[in-house]
DNA sequence: GCGGAATAGTTGATGCTTCACCTATGTTGG
DNA sequence: CCAACATAGGTGAAGCATCAACTATTCCGC
């Protein structure tokens, strides 16, 4: 990391410690925003969003895991302590006897009601506010490319 | 977040999609390509390359944190478990009899000499390898605009 | 139909992060 | 000097993420 390795240009340090610092600070702000507006947790508002897009306000737990990227026992994991607020219900699936359904109960929605628009604001705010349409369309090219090689 | 809402623009939203997806797979694909080499976490990683550039290779425990933009809390944590893996060892402070210092011992150099080479590597290849010199410098001007926005 | 493979989902253990609180040492004003 | 306060650091509990193992159901070839 000192001397002889092939290491970053300049340019290309200065960008990866950006990419590192906001990485770690976005998020984090994104959570307290959040967190402090509706008791809602990240992942918590994510779920919520899947469902109330989904059909029915309901998904298959698969379904949901493939549509948040997350593992299925991370996904069942989170769903049973958002069950234990009340924020969502499992329900059994009459096609599938292995399946299950998480739904999205009164509870559930009134809280991401109450949290999306400020949440959306904050994000087009803090995120955007101070981007140009270079900029975003720049973003969206360099995220396209690093996600291909990865 | 369905209809009335002043959510994103579509290329906004195509963007801030990206991000989120490079949010989530990059520090994982670091993190497995870090362990799968050495054992390391991305974690454990940054807490030895701070230490092997500090004087002494070592460092005192608030400035280590702020260097790392840890909580001292969570620093705490983590040195107490590569302590008990004889990554790091702790020191008193001779000068402030509540301080201590963290220092990288050399099974921790050899874990750090061992992995970073190829951790380096994998990071110029798939970051930077598919980016022109225009998208860095666009990413540093991103990631600098919405950190100070935060 | 029936036995084995595949699939859906859950659970328990372990490590990590945060929060609130605690101890011990240092600092400062009277 | 010493009481009040600030600072450095550690600890325990609770939530979260990952991994391996487990149960229950369905599918598939015979």
């Amino acid at each position: 990391m000192t001397s002889d390795a092939p290491w970053l240009s300049d340019a290309q340090q200065r960008a990866w410690r950006g990419w590192l610092a906001l990485g770690s600070r976005l998020p984090a702000a994104l959570h307290r925003q959040l967190q402090a507006e509706s008791g809602l947790s990240l992942q918590d508002f994510e779920v919520l969003v899947h469902l109330s897009e989904a059909a029915g306000s309901r998904a298959r737990v698969l379904d949901l895991a493939r549509a948040l990227e997350w593992e299925r026992s991370r996904l069942s994991h989170h769903v049973t302590r958002m069950e234990r607020r009340g924020l969502v219900a499992r329900e059994e699936c009459s096609e599938d006897g292995r399946g299950a359904f998480v739904v999205l109960v009164d509870a559930g929605r009134a809280a991401l009601e109450a949290a999306a628009p400020t949440h959306a604001h904050w994000v087009k705010e803090v995120v955007f506010g101070g981007l140009s349409a270079e900029d975003v369309a720049a973003l969206e090219r360099i995220t396209g490319t690093i996600l291909s090689r990865i």
